[in-house]
DNA sequence: CTTGGCACTCGTACCGCAGGAGTGCCAGCC
DNA sequence: GGCTGGCACTCCTGCGGTACGAGTGCCAAG
């Protein structure tokens, strides 16, 4: 009972804090919220919440603000998740549908969470991991260098250019073109890999190398290290809503937008398609981003080839609201992964 | 003699408001400068120079800061491009150098020029006007659907997803893969274009709506569009040197960076690989950005396939240095892409 | 044409003060 | 035991007034 009403205030406090951005007093919560009890009760509730690490005054004699703690508890126990409205559905399915190559879908996506979420959005591409090898072109660019496209089931391709050790003659390189393919062509990444690797040691004593070369630069190529890498950050504009203060709080999520290294930190590993994973504050991975959340999920076409996809704004955020879009957008993105 | 002099007095105000970014006075700049003067010397000619509109003061009693006039004046006549050292040229090739492929010339360029200027960085993409079609390779996805993939000698990859309009197949592929390489490899884009949408008034009947739909995914994918649309940024982290006004300044900036067609718009046409433009303020062509320069030249592999780089950064930044940086990486750019 | 001197302007920092929001606590009431 | 109204207290915010100093413009002399 007691209990039941601490947390509708410290709900209310969270919800109106999110909204106005300014301290809420006991006043003005039991004005907007119809909590059935005196300003003085919730000053009572208040003083119990803050007692706990939920909520903490910036001064003596200011309202509320919710703690890192209290926006978890906020998200773990005080939420469900807002379902989208059909049109919402509509529309974000519409927008995605609409692509027509992966980097189309990874693009779409990000501006789409950007936008349905007034946040900074980040999409990790897809794990390669469990498409499968469409079909390898090899191309001459000289006697000594050829270009090496790989082509994936999901519509991503691969290039890379290859210096060769000896001067290789067209008919080599068609017959280089159909072993590979023979191996690799339909097979998973990394068994067509495993495939590939064993080719070079059947080859003719002069064109070993040739082989190698080629082989090596392939099997790099299905590698995740490059796909899954990428990162594509949309929304940045969104920034304006972290605050006024620039120094603590703008200044290094820019910094840290620059370095995709330290956007994967951020989106953390994707644990599964279903779970929203929220980061609040200094429960992330980087120290100056004290005062940013982040929300993000997995999502791809099956389980064991998940990457992350979220948004990341300050921890004065709307958590439901962000927690639902980042969910639907995965589950279209998936879905339409799946598809292809 | 006295105009030499007011010369010497507009630099020196440029150069140290840029170095200290705040207003300039009489005092402290003979004090920095030698200007073998006395302040009240400076002072008549800092009141001569505001006459012209070529410096202001923020209030009454305040230092000068330059007007964009100023600028202007500063850039087109007292200014000699900074020579690169040598330490910077050997740095400037060998980061370079390093890339393997077309995106990653571009990024490596980016990232470069950020650095070098720290300020924000903007590549677009080459043209594609004058690259010619190494080949075109066309995969099968499924009896109605095809990978168009058109690979060109810059290394560049465009592909598309075709939707059949009727089944296809696997002899026909291979007669249309054979035809279109035969028309359009070692084309330059313009003509295999041309050569290609001749091609299915030569088809037969039951096969021509086949024909149409891929090469007409060709030709789209073969005109510039797609390609020199794109535009990358880099050093979005130096948005906090445009100082502290974050909405009149760094808010407008962020929202151009989203929109890449803005970026392209802020980059200009341009001219040539030779000459470096400089859009000063209330010149370039969006109102927001009044307080914002872009330092920007052409280049390109040759004179008919020029793309645009360059920074943008607060109207008060360093010129001279800009300039230098844009033109050197520019001029690599162009040699490597001459190359490949 | 340059220079030193001087009066003047005006933005900034500092101070003190009143106002008000919000709290904590207590005594009374259901 | 929990809720409520009352009340004193804290402390942030905004405002006006003031002193300071940087910088200027002007003038008369060299």
């Amino acid at each position: 009972m007691v209990e039941d009403r601490k947390m509708a205030v410290l709900r209310a406090i969270v919800e109106d804090y999110v909204a106005t951005q300014e301290p809420v007093g006991s006043k003005t919560l039991v004005e907007r919220h119809q909590l059935g009890v005196s300003p003085a009760t919730v000053r009572n509730d208040m003083a119990a919440l803050e007692e706990e690490g939920l909520i903490a005054q910036p001064h003596t004699s200011a309202g509320r603000i919710p703690t890192d703690k209290g926006y978890r508890f906020f998200v773990d126990r005080l939420t469900t998740l807002k379902a989208m409205s059909a049109a919402e559905r509509r529309a974000i399915s519409g927008f995605l549908e609409g692509a027509h190559d992966l980097d189309d879908v990874v693009q779409r996506s990000v501006r789409l969470l950007a936008q349905l979420t007034q946040q900074v959005a980040i999409v990790q591409y897809p794990t390669l991991s469990r498409s499968t090898v469409r079909h390898v072109e090899l191309v001459a660019l000289s006697t000594t260098r050829a270009l090496v496209v790989l082509i994936l089931s999901t519509g991503r391709v691969e290039q890379r250019v290859v210096e060769l050790p000896v001067e290789m003659t067209d008919d080599l390189l068609a017959d280089l073109r159909l072993k590979i393919n023979g191996a690799a062509a339909g097979e998973r990444i990394s068994e067509a890999a495993t495939a590939l690797a064993a080719l070079p040691e059947k080859a003719a004593h002069d064109v070993v190398g040739t082989y190698g070369v080629i082989v090596a630069s392939l099997v790099e190529a299905m590698s995740d290290h490059r796909s899954d890498e990428r990162v594509v950050v949309g929304g940045t504009a969104n920034l304006a809503r972290f605050g006024d203060n620039f120094d603590s709080a703008i200044k290094p999520m820019l910094e840290a937008l620059e370095e995709h290294v330290v956007l994967l930190k951020l989106l953390g590993h994707a644990t599964s398609s279903s779970h929203v994973a929220v980061r609040i504050g200094h429960e992330g991975p980087i120290d100056e981003l004290f005062s940013t959340s982040v929300v993000a999920t997995g999502y791809g076409a099956a389980e064991d080839s998940l990457s992350a996809l979220g948004v990341v704004g300050p921890t004065r955020m709307d958590y439901p609201g962000s927690m639902a879009a980042v969910r639907a957008v995965a589950s279209y993105v998936s879905s339409i992964l799946d598809e292809a």
